[in-house]
DNA sequence: CAAGATTGACTGATCAATCTTC
DNA sequence: GAAGATTGATCAGTCAATCTTG
């Protein structure tokens, strides 16, 4: 057995193997899912089409969106622009809380998920589920969502994507 | 039973979902590693570092490297630029074939990892492996292993971080 | 004074084009 | 001509500071 300082415990280089690896597919797949997407939308355009598209009211407010997409508050404002100016999303002013500022979809911006995302679902399923099957993903899955929870804690709502 | 245009086959939400955790957690887990690891010493000087102390004789090529961390080779040849204007890694002319260009690590690099890498186990331990247990993850790790081979072919050697 | 959003200065990456060497 | 490395132009993100509103 090889040496370890953690007595009786699990070897660093296993821990340190395992999480890489799932680094390196995390990488691997983006960039594999990417290609196969074959669209022109940036990254960030389709997170946050994404989680509009499936929020009830198609808006989210800005800061709300930022976190999600795990931005900075102001660079999200900048990604918010170009997205507005692409026509996709509009800022919504909030009555309620005049700091706030919704964002929301627009019949641009539902358009232009509604398009991608039906190659987007091929292309995660062709890269993920045909290469892991059913079960083993939702074995990953439970486990990755242990993660997540430990340290974002529990969603009020489950928005995954 | 929920509707799906994939007749007998598994839900796309269930996809998506499952994905979207594996990106989730991930980002999750970076983020909260990075915190734990609690040092100045930049992300991608690191990866660097990790995989030369890991290579024998301490030394990769450039285009090597950029490829191992997911960098263009403009990018990477700035990436070492910065390290090498840091003390961290020297360029080491190829005598075999003068295009090629070996970084090594110097003394300092050296230390910098050596006092690092203590941490940032610790700091993977901590987040990941004490959440997960030594089995969960040891089967999380064969799947994210599937879905990386299946896109960059299996490796020559191990060298995960 | 705290929270949401914005701005400006800066950093760090990509891409396309170039140079050298095989 | 192809491969490795570099360069210049550009782009997209962070951070700290600011403004407004609660």
């Amino acid at each position: 057995m090889a040496p370890s300082w953690h007595d009786g415990g699990v070897e660093d280089d296993e821990v340190i193997t395992n999480w890489g690896l799932i680094v390196e597919a995390h990488a691997a797949v983006m960039k594999r899912v990417a290609e196969l997407d074959n669209t022109d939308l940036p990254a960030p355009f389709f997170e946050v089409l994404l989680r509009l598209v499936r929020t009830p009211g198609h808006r989210l407010t800005m800061s709300q969106l930022a976190h999600e997409i795990t931005f900075s508050t102001g660079g999200f404002t900048k990604l918010a622009d170009r997205m507005e100016a692409a026509g996709l999303v509009v800022r919504v002013a909030c009555p309620n809380d005049r700091r706030v500022t919704w964002m929301a979809l627009t019949p641009a911006g539902e358009a232009a998920i509604g398009e991608i995302l039906p190659r987007h679902i091929a292309s995660v399923r062709a890269t993920v589920l045909d290469v892991l099957g059913e079960d083993a993903l939702a074995d990953v899955g439970i486990q990755m969502r242990k993660l997540r929870d430990s340290i974002n804690g529990p969603r009020r709502e489950e928005l995954d994507a």
